[in-house]
DNA sequence: ATTGAGAGCCAC
DNA sequence: AAACGTGGCTCTCAAT
């Protein structure tokens, strides 16, 4: 009896926290200050946490921060720690804005009165080129409010801040007045422009009416044409870490306060005058640099800046969303997926189905068999057609994610002011110079125009007025490998208008081209095939995809090696190529995809191998991405041009080998014509010819023909 | 409440 | 340890 009570007592939660901190208080006697150090960087830390421990230690070491007395008798835990960086920040931000307003060179000009503007715009007069970055209330472009204007005059070496929204009671000048008079400026296409990450800054502006032109160089983006595996983007970064000034983050500084906020104007001045004179310094040391790869220059100059401002225009057309489409749409998705979940929680039990960690064993236990995973793809889809359970799941798994990822979320993201839902795209998304798109969605919502599933694209439609226009480029990376490679196999194909995975099947398999056409198996293995060999696919999961043996698979890529043996050669060329050099070029060395894994003998030979992959990918990738760019700035351009002639032509959209337009639902024949001309002519891969397929569609995925159009069939509306 | 990691899944 | 390249969003779960 005794015994049992006393084992109560042990395991109770209450005993057990008293046990634990008496561990804690011997530990905090017996351990030494470098002995708990050891301790917490021995935890798994994240890389922002370990960073501050990092500051955190060298400023106790230092004395620039102690702990705290009543902390002192307890152990020395990392939560303690992190308040100490929080601590030292506040302390440093001070510090560290009392020097900056102290410091603040002579160059640097407040601007609050007509006089000082008068001054500054004469020396403006005399440039050929200026810095611009406009300060905010915040990130979000659709909502947010420009606060102040940052100018550089680039030969004068002056760097000005014109506050015009802060709420100070020191005098500013208007807003207004401060466009209007800075705006012959801004739109003047022969006064050159420089700006960190220009997306932005003329986005505000264009919210204020002012349309930027003459913009020569984003440092943002010129640093990944520099060095795409740069862990920050971030002006202070690369300012700090290229130029060696030193440099504190808007973070750093003022923590989560708008820069509206800031009343303090010298304190403004300090801040926001610095962005601009070290935007040009980084320019200056970024010219240098691609000066010696004048192709690389040439191509960022001609393609990868003017493609700043196609994208601001694309990101303001913004999309239509069909909010009753979507409401009656997500409902029916919302009844189903409660049948569903009863159904599966009948038998799973009482679990949270959306929990891995609680789905795997209740299904294992389920269907009797041990899962190595609950991944739809790989794991419950050979099961599917054993246990009706596994079907049901499959099918939970697919609505759930069309509805909590696409059909529920897209009506919430409409911008109350415009009506539209605007998304973001990043010029430089991956590494390879494909365009990225998702985040900077403002209050958390965020959305990512290239992966909307088909299901969710029934939600996007044109305005009243206007027919979508789509055009992909047929098979873009095979037709680029084509070019790259000169493989006869794959440049015959393209050359006779062939079916290029018939063409392969033909060759491979030794069947007659009539044999392997569309839906037949051996179209559908050359066409796994091929994917397989630009993405460097091994014998296994090349085994897995065509459910075959691993030594059919082997075969399969010999006798698909054998059929394109200049493809092989090129892709040994390319693993050489990157081993010596650590990167490879793009189509005409117009950019680099740097793989340093590939001649770093630290590195692991997977890694090695995945650099050797990466390379081949990156090449046709990136080659098939220029095209894709280049064409955005012709489109864009001739938009531009039926616009001045009244006809509102917009960008609405591009998927990586896909561009959409809004064009007015008058459209005529011959300006279809244009655009499908601009697709196949703008760039060019050699002689490979290009192919386009151009829909034309009321709502996103519901299309005709060009030829039905014109005979007066009109898509579903 | 916020943050970060991991699993999973959508696109090309 | 991974075995196919490039991305981004949602959800859970643990830690703070």
């Amino acid at each position: 009896m005794q015994l049992k009570l006393r084992l109560n007592n042990e395991d109770s939660p209450v005993a057990e926290k008293r046990v634990k901190q008496a561990v804690e208080r011997k530990k905090a006697v017996t351990e030494t200050m470098d002995e708990a150090w050891q301790r917490i960087f021995a935890m798994k830390n994240s890389e922002t946490d370990r960073q501050r421990l990092t500051e955190v230690k060298a400023a106790v070491a230092s004395g620039v921060i102690g702990r705290h007395p009543a902390d002192v008798g307890r152990r020395f835990s990392k939560a303690e720690a992190l308040r100490l960086w929080r601590e030292l920040q506040d302390k440093q931000r001070e510090e560290t804005l009392r020097r900056m307003v102290e410091q603040t060179p002579p160059n640097y000009w407040l601007i609050t009165d007509e006089r000082k503007l008068d001054e500054l715009l004469r020396l403006l007069d005399g440039e050929d080129e200026i810095v611009f970055d406009v300060e905010t209330t915040g990130t979000d472009v659709w909502k947010d409010r420009i606060v102040g204007h940052v100018i550089t005059a680039v030969k004068a070496d002056i760097h000005a801040y014109i506050p015009t929204r802060h709420k100070t009671d020191h005098p500013q000048l208007p807003n207004d007045y401060v466009v209007q008079r800075l705006k012959p400026y801004y739109e003047n296409e022969s006064l050159g422009k420089l700006a960190h990450n220009a997306k932005f800054d003329i986005h505000m502006l264009a919210r204020e009416g002012v349309d930027l032109r003459g913009l020569t160089w984003d440092t943002q983006e010129a640093m990944k044409i520099l060095n795409e595996n740069e862990p920050s983007f971030a002006l202070k970064r690369l300012v700090t870490k290229y130029l060696g000034i030193q440099s504190y983050t808007y973070g750093d500084l003022f923590g989560k306060t708008s820069f509206g906020d800031v009343s303090d104007l010298r304190l403004a001045l300090a801040y926001a005058a610095k962005d601009g004179d070290v935007t040009r310094k980084l320019r200056d040391f970024q010219r240098n640099h691609l000066r010696r790869f004048p192709e690389m220059l040439a191509y960022y100059e001609s393609v990868e800046v003017p493609l700043i401002k196609t994208i601001v225009h694309m990101e303001s057309t913004g999309y239509d969303i069909d909010t009753e489409y979507a409401a009656r749409y997500g409902n029916r998705l919302k009844v189903e997926i409660d049948q569903l979940h009863k159904q599966l929680t009948d038998v799973l039990g009482d679990i949270n189905i959306d929990s891995p960690l609680q789905l795997k064993p209740a299904l294992s236990r389920a269907i009797g068999e041990r899962l190595e995973s609950t991944d739809a793809k790989k794991v419950l889809k050979p099961l599917a057609h054993k246990y009706p359970i596994v079907q049901t799941l499959l099918d939970y798994k697919a609505k759930v994610k069309l509805y909590s990822t696409y059909i529920n979320v897209l009506p919430d993201l409409i911008d109350e002011r415009t009506g539209k839902l605007h998304a973001n795209f990043n010029g430089n998304g991956a590494k390879t110079g494909r365009m990225s798109s998702g985040g900077d969605g403002g209050d958390g919502g965020s959305v990512n125009l290239q992966n909307q599933p088909k299901d969710a694209r029934k939600l996007f439609v044109a305005p009243p007025g206007y027919v979508i226009i789509g055009a992909d480029w047929s098979q873009q990376e095979y037709r680029c490998l084509a070019y790259l490679t000169g493989e006869p196999l794959l440049v015959n194909a393209y050359r006779e208008g062939k079916d290029v995975y018939s063409f392969m099947a033909s060759r491979i398999f030794g069947v007659p081209y009539e044999e392997c056409g569309d839906g037949t198996d051996y179209r559908k293995k050359a066409k796994v095939g091929l994917l397989a060999t630009v993405y460097g696919t091994s014998k296994y999961t090349l085994a897995l995809q065509l459910g075959v043996s691993v030594d059919e698979a082997d075969k399969f890529l010999k006798d698909l090696f054998a059929s394109m043996p200049v493809v092989v050669k090129w892709i040994e060329g390319n693993k050489r190529f990157v081993r010596k050099n650590g990167y490879v070029w793009m189509d005409k060395k117009q950019r680099k995809r740097r793989l340093p894994d590939a001649k770093n003998p630290q590195a692991e030979r997977w890694q090695r191998s995945r650099a050797e992959r990466q390379a081949t990918n990156a090449i046709v990738q990136g080659s098939a991405a220029i095209q894709t760019k280049v064409s955005m700035n012709a489109i864009y351009r001739w938009c531009m041009e039926k616009q001045a002639q009244g006809r509102d032509f917009k960008m609405w959209c591009v998927v990586h080998d896909e561009s959409l337009i809004l064009a007015p639902d008058d459209v005529t024949r011959e300006e279809v014509q244009e655009y499908e001309r601009l697709m196949l002519e703008s760039y060019k891969f050699g002689d490979i010819p290009l192919k386009t397929d151009v829909e034309m569609m009321y709502r996103w995925g519901q299309s005709v023909t060009v030829d039905e159009w014109f005979r007066g069939i009109r898509p579903e509306k």
